[in-house]
DNA sequence: AGCACGCCGACT
DNA sequence: GTCGGCGTGCTC
């Protein structure tokens, strides 16, 4: 059996109350973000409350009369704290929302991470909504019906979750059609079809293994864009009463409403966004996310714990299958493979045929070779065009002397959104009516670069008569019809078109690899091979203006080779996920106290401390901070992480002013200090 | 966090 | 004598 990843600790709910009659005693963490209160506390039952069960939300006297909110996570008739106890003050509502499982999840994931429980059980358990609940304890369960026939397509990866397996899979692209029961009792409509991912069709006849088995599944996705093809090919191959979605863009009702839904354990498929992968599932059989390396699996709230970790914690526990999936291979999915830990997969096979191509010059936007490809693709299908930025233009220089123009409130760049409009600030929206040179008071701008819907122009006019669609943050387009029209689309914004795209240019490669950043090649790759999977079979992909490894990738059947080269060059490096890292922000005493105590470890490096940018931790000045990174083993994620809570903990104990920023904060494996390597 | 407890310098 | 400074400790 191959190692696990890294030493995963455990925790776990009893309940020591005998069966029958009230408890004595409740065990409670409270919903609190202070690192010191991260620990259970012991209440006493007042006689006659009744409903203190495990799982329940109460509310809590904590200092004083004070009132807390928390979760009871065990019960006792004997009392384990030798100190004063006070009474739990109410049981908010009956329905245990902390399972067991997810509290040992919450308190091992927040213990890899350094971090609090309470913050987990934050992200993991949503806000209570009273009616949605009444309606929930007040439901008849009624059987679920027979699954649909199994459709001859499904026959892929035998007994993934029956032999409980863990893969990496890369998916090849291509859509296809599948019969839309999604929202058919909404609509009353019967026999729609929709076009989805192949991906999808193939996640959701993984999923079925385990629903056949009398099992739940957990699928978690980047966005609400995927959620919604998977919610499509689920609802075909398992039926829509066993979807559960889980969706943040939810309103808060309906979220709540399949959060019990899984309470009940029926066998059903539970998809979501990152905070999915908490999902109350106590019959686990399956537990899949979709594009690991998507950095929207990232929590952005404390304790910063990415989706892709968590899973592997849960897995770790529960002992279900576990997939992580996508077009491409990311470099931590690779790890896992190259450890032995995960299966490597590969799924369907490219039907396009990619073409690299330089550019020549840049005043000829679209390269040849791309003209021809879509005027060819536009006589009978859609051809999806990628480009990196929304807007018109992206950047405004000064028309006399060159200098860049910036918003003169914050700072940040101006662009154009649309052609002839008011200069605005990209960063904070400010417009700039009268703009005015700082350094030669020239009042002319010249734009830089193209954005979506300046590109949408110029190919309206390369192809005149052809009907030209944006599709960004700002238009929203999810899907496009199988008509001949050009689809202009930011990364990560494209639609899907009925039968595929014809033709796919991959225009702006050059803006999206000169960034600097640890994972800008990676990313590139990523998010060309999700709209290279948007093709139609048959169709040619152009990519303009990206070069060496990252080229190959693309153009080649499998992103295998370019993530293991990546790996090795990040292990030559020392760079996550070669490495982990933890981010030691804060007063430079703090910090070196705190580099002091890990300095203990041997494969541990220190780089810094360094001054700390000001937008690092919100509310400090610049060049009060310092910052250091460390790197260790995975071996040593353990005592790092203990480690790190106990300064933590020693430094939020010392007195601040108020308002002041935390004189310590420790984040483990935090991606942004590497951003700009 | 937020508050009480406790041990040293200037005050009516 | 005692009022109040804020370093230290604690929250069942």
């Amino acid at each position: 059996m191959p190692a696990e990843p890294d030493g995963l600790p455990s925790g776990a709910i009893a309940s020591e109350t005998a069966p029958g009659g009230e408890p004595g005693y409740a065990r409670v963490v409270v919903d609190s973000r202070l690192p010191q209160l991260d620990r259970l506390f012991e209440y006493r039952v007042p006689p006659g409350m009744t409903g203190v069960e495990p799982g329940v939300r109460v509310r809590v006297p904590l200092r004083g009369d004070r009132m807390t909110a928390g979760w009871v996570v065990e019960t006792a008739d004997a009392r384990a704290w030798e100190g004063e106890v006070a009474d739990v003050e109410k049981v908010v509502s009956p329905v245990p929302v902390l399972q067991p499982e997810v509290w040992a999840l919450a308190r091992a994931v927040a213990d890899r991470a350094a971090g609090g429980a309470a913050d987990v059980l934050r992200v993991a358990i949503p806000g209570r909504q009273a009616r949605v609940e009444k309606q929930w304890l007040a439901r008849e369960r009624s059987p679920l019906p027979a699954l649909p026939a199994l459709a001859e397509s499904e026959a892929v990866l035998p007994r993934l979750v029956e032999d409980r397996r863990r893969v990496a899979i890369e998916c090849a692209g291509g859509v296809a059609e599948v019969v839309d029961l999604s929202d058919a009792i909404d609509s009353g409509a019967t026999n729609r079809t929709a076009w989805v991912g192949r991906w999808a069709i193939a996640l959701a006849a993984i999923a079925r293994q385990a629903v056949e088995r009398g099992e739940q599944a957990i699928m978690v996705v980047p966005d609400h864009r995927d959620q919604r093809q998977l919610r499509i090919a689920l609802s075909a191959a398992i039926g829509s009463e066993r979807v559960v979605e889980l969706d943040a863009r939810q309103k808060n009702p309906e979220r709540y409403r399949g959060f019990l839904r899984c309470i009940d354990g029926d066998p059903v498929a539970i998809i979501g966004p990152r905070s999915a992968v908490y999902a109350p599932a106590a019959n686990l059989g399956l537990l899949a996310i979709w594009e690991d390396g998507d950095p929207l699996l990232s929590e952005p709230l404390a304790p910063w714990v990415h989706a892709r970790d968590a899973a592997l914690v849960r897995q770790s526990q529960s002992g279900c299958a576990l997939v992580l999936a996508g077009h491409a291979r990311s470099s931590d999915a690779e790890r896992l493979v190259e450890l032995g830990f995960l299966e490597h997969e590969r799924l369907g096979a490219h039907r396009v045929r990619v073409l690299p191509s330089a550019l020549t010059d840049d005043s000829r936007r679209v390269p040849a070779v791309a003209f021809r490809a879509a005027k060819e693709a536009l006589a009978t299908q859609p051809v999806l065009v990628q480009v990196a930025r929304p807007g018109h233009a992206p950047g405004l220089r000064c028309g006399d002397c060159g200098v860049r123009a910036r918003c003169t409130s914050c700072a940040g760049p101006l662009g154009r959104s649309a052609r002839g409009a008011v200069p605005s600030c990209r960063l904070c929206g400010r417009l700039a009516a009268a703009w005015r040179c700082q350094s030669c008071h020239g009042t002319t701008l010249t734009e830089v670069g193209r954005g979506s819907t300046r590109i949408a122009e110029e190919l309206g006019r390369a192809f005149p008569g052809v009907p030209v669609m944006v599709a960004d943050g700002e238009h929203e387009r999810l899907t496009v019809d199988a008509k001949p029209r050009l689809v202009v689309a930011t990364r990560g914004a494209e639609p899907i078109a009925d039968g595929g795209y014809g033709a796919v240019l991959l225009l702006d490669g050059d803006a999206l690899l000169s960034r600097e950043g640890l994972r800008v090649a990676e990313e590139a790759v990523r998010q060309w091979a999700t709209a290279r999977a948007l093709a139609a079979d048959g169709a040619t992909v152009v990519l303009t203006g990206a070069g060496g490894t990252t080229v190959t990738a693309i153009t080649g059947d499998t992103t295998v080779p370019f993530a293991k080269a990546e790996l090795a060059e990040r292990r030559s490096l020392r760079f996550p996920p070669a490495v982990r890292t933890a981010s030691v922000v804060g007063h430079p005493d703090a910090v070196a106290e705190a580099i002091e105590v890990l300095g203990v470890l041997e494969h541990l490096d220190v780089l810094g401390p360094v001054p700390a940018p000001a937008d690092v931790v919100k509310g400090s000045r610049e060049g009060e901070l310092e910052r250091a990174i460390a790197r260790f083993a995975y071996a040593d994620g353990a005592r790092v992480a203990g480690i790190a809570r106990g300064r933590v903990l020693a430094a939020a104990a010392r007195p601040r002013k108020p308002g002041a920023p935390p004189r310590l904060r420790i984040r483990l494996d935090d991606p942004e200090p590497f951003d700009g390597l």
